[in-house]
DNA sequence: TTGCGATCCATTTTT
DNA sequence: TGGATCGCAA
């Protein structure tokens, strides 16, 4: 398609926005309203203004939103559009950093993952129990990081009983920040945060980068925390900033994002000037009509009234089923009756899950009943810890002072464990040559020698990372399987194959390894190429941006939506409707609810005081807007295919 | 100190 | 369901 005729195809508004002469605008659009599209239309407006498609910098919060991004420029502009960056902020940043490290005040660096955290937080925090567990340890660091906020801010945000522990926790947090400092880790939020502070600091830096980033078209806007937001305002007057969002659809508060940021954005951008998008060309009004009374029953106003482009309509429709067994296995089944009847594509379904748990059931009964699927979103293939044991040895081998990956490779062998492991890599780190580490490991005699040789010869092919994994592979494949054993160690055998795959297009390995920290893919994503005909699985907070002819969300039931753990909390709880309000308007022609629950409607819990405390976001969800069907449990397993009776559902509020 | 077995436990979301 | 944690023996 050539971009003139791509032009063509924006309704007014979207042809208004894309072709705005404005330095810097917000384009507030509702779920389904050409977000993407009006994005790809500003590129496509721009290099036909002359703005070299190199000079471009698209910005999106999620990896999924850029890869889909991507997509779309290639399908719509084809090759007009070579050099077009879409990334991450995080991508973006380390584009930066690895294109001039000394601007930047670094040298060497390791980028470090969530887990890497966890585990120094683990060993700052010692066994006592007083303290949070590492885990939130490392949320509360991380969230104090993303909003630029006060550790007592933070605790209180995140783990509020935590408070009395303040000082304790103040101490472990400049531990942390130490031991970052002196191996050269870099976490997530270092990543961003150097950028951005040197920013801050150095026009001559600024300047630098607007040279080859003269427009930042930022999708997604409403997901922006202060951190991110640092990293932009530097270059308010300096290059455009076209930023599109929707503060119905944030839902990433847990890192930091204010979903009323984006109300902010004239505040902070003197020139800014805001389009509206509202006409939406995804969904039936039927859809919508659920996805606006989810909205206009919320204490905030979001004053959103979504509009169907679509003239066909339908309802959406809720099944509901004794357990979640029954509820999986439908949707299962319901998948491939669609398939056979219909004959439609893989394709065009998607199940929409709340979280990585969540779609166990549902992948199990994909399985059984062999519905082909990928999975995105859940464990990624590089962070499973069979993966991570074996590049733990590449870690090391590309920087001797990684105490991190040391101590994983080290509590693999026999007869060195937690204790044991610090104690080596303590004076592991102090090497200086990975030949001494191995001599030092020698002489403390517990890992095996073929072990060490495989360790050495390693260090002399460090620009050949296929080489490397099958060297590692050969070095551990007896002791993990003995430690996997009982989990499935032939499927996770198998990965190796995929890590393989993926390292071919990787000269080095510190190269490979830092790509990986920031993209560790999904195991699915992987096996399946791009272009199978397939059903997708996905959490909703990876299905912002895409969207699917069927769309199923199950597990509609109390204390998941809301979940259980926002009850009590007004934010959390707003947060959890946003949740649902991405998940319900991700359907293009149907939508399908399911939940396991028999009961129509559930009491909204009760504190003490005889205060609600939670509600079920569907208990009043008045009758004319959906399509409900009970599914009694023995209906199921005398036969599948009996007359389901239908009853109307909750309070028909006309 | 390690490593195993038993018990308990709860189970968001992403870079 | 399996993951994390605890207790105990070697």
């Amino acid at each position: 398609m050539s971009s003139t005729s791509f032009m063509a195809e924006l309704n007014d508004q979207q042809h208004q926005a894309a072709t705005t002469t404005a330095q810097n605008c917000l384009v507030l659009a509702g779920a389904g309203c050409g977000k993407t599209k009006t994005i790809v239309a500003r590129a496509a407006y721009l290099i036909s203004q002359g703005i070299p498609a190199n000079q471009i910098q698209i910005l999106t919060f999620t990896r999924r939103a850029a890869s889909e991004i991507v997509t779309r420029v290639e399908q719509y502009l084809g090759t007009s559009a070579q050099g077009l960056r879409a990334s991450t902020f995080h991508t973006f940043c380390m584009y930066l950093l690895r294109r001039n490290r000394q601007a930047f005040g670094l040298e060497n660096f390791s980028i470090i993952d969530r887990d890497d955290q966890i585990m120094i937080f683990r060993l700052l925090r010692g066994k006592d129990n007083i303290l949070p567990k590492a885990a939130e340890l490392c949320d509360i660091y991380s969230f104090a990081r993303n909003t630029q906020c006060k550790l007592s801010v933070a605790i209180e945000k995140v783990l509020p009983e935590a408070m009395e522990f303040k000082s304790e926790i103040a101490e472990v947090m400049k531990t942390y920040e130490q031991r970052k400092q002196e191996r050269s880790f870099l976490d997530y939020d270092d990543i961003l945060s150097i950028v951005a502070v040197n920013l801050q600091s150095s026009p001559t830096l600024v300047h630098w980068v607007s040279q080859f980033c003269r427009v930042f078209l930022v999708d997604e806007m409403q997901d922006t925390n202060p951190l991110q937001w640092a990293l932009l305002s530097p270059f308010i007057g300096k290059s455009q900033l076209f930023c599109v969002g929707d503060d119905a659809q944030s839902i990433y508060g847990f890192r930091g994002a204010d979903f009323e940021n984006i109300h902010y954005f004239k505040d902070n951008v003197s020139n800014a000037v805001i389009y509206t998008l509202e006409k939406n060309y995804r969904s039936t009004q039927g859809i919508l009509d659920l996805s606006n009374w989810l909205l206009d029953v919320s204490p905030i106003q979001y004053d959103k009234h979504l509009i169907a482009a679509k003239s066909q309509n339908s309802r959406p429709h809720f099944h509901i089923f004794s357990n979640e067994f029954e509820e999986a296995n439908w949707i299962a089944q319901d998948l491939i009756i669609r398939k056979k009847q219909n004959n439609v594509h893989w394709n065009d379904h998607m199940v929409l899950v709340r979280s990585g748990y969540a779609a166990r059931h549902i992948e199990r009964a994909l399985i059984n009943m062999s519905v082909p699927y990928q999975f995105i979103g859940g464990t990624k293939l590089l962070e499973s810890a069979h993966v991570k044991d074996l590049l733990s040895m590449l870690r090391v081998v590309s920087n001797t002072q990684d105490d991190i990956a040391w101590m994983r490779f080290l509590t693999l062998w026999d007869g060195i464990g937690d204790v044991g492991a610090s104690k080596l890599a303590v004076n592991l780190i102090k090497c200086q040559t990975l030949e001494e580490c191995c001599n030092h490991l020698e002489h403390h005699g517990r890992v095996p020698q073929h072990v060490l040789l495989i360790l050495k010869q390693m260090s002399v092919l460090t620009d050949t990372v296929v080489a490397c994994i099958e060297l590692a592979f050969e070095a551990l494949h007896e002791q993990l399987a003995a430690k996997y054993q009982k989990q499935d160690w032939s499927r996770r055998e198998k990965d190796f194959k995929l890590v393989k795959q993926l390292a071919q297009k990787h000269a080095q390995i510190s190269e490979f390894l830092e790509a990986y920290v920031l993209d560790p893919i999904s195991t699915s994503e992987v096996e399946q190429s791009a272009d199978h005909d397939i059903v997708t699985l996905i959490t909703i907070h990876s299905a912002k941006g895409t969207e699917r002819k069927v769309c199923y969300v199950p597990h509609l039931t109390v204390n998941q939506y809301p979940h259980a753990r926002a009850q009590g909390d007004f934010d959390a709880v707003e947060e959890e409707r946003r949740v649902l309000y991405v998940a319900l308007t991700r359907a293009q022609n149907e939508l399908v609810l399911t939940k396991q629950d028999l009961t129509t409607w559930a009491m909204d819990q009760i504190d003490d005081q005889g205060r609600p405390v939670s509600s079920y976001f569907f208990n009043q969800v008045p009758s004319h807007l959906l399509d409900v069907t009970i599914h009694k449990r023995d209906e199921f397993f005398e036969n599948k295919k009996k007359p389901i009776k239908k009853i109307s559902f909750g309070i028909d509020l006309d």
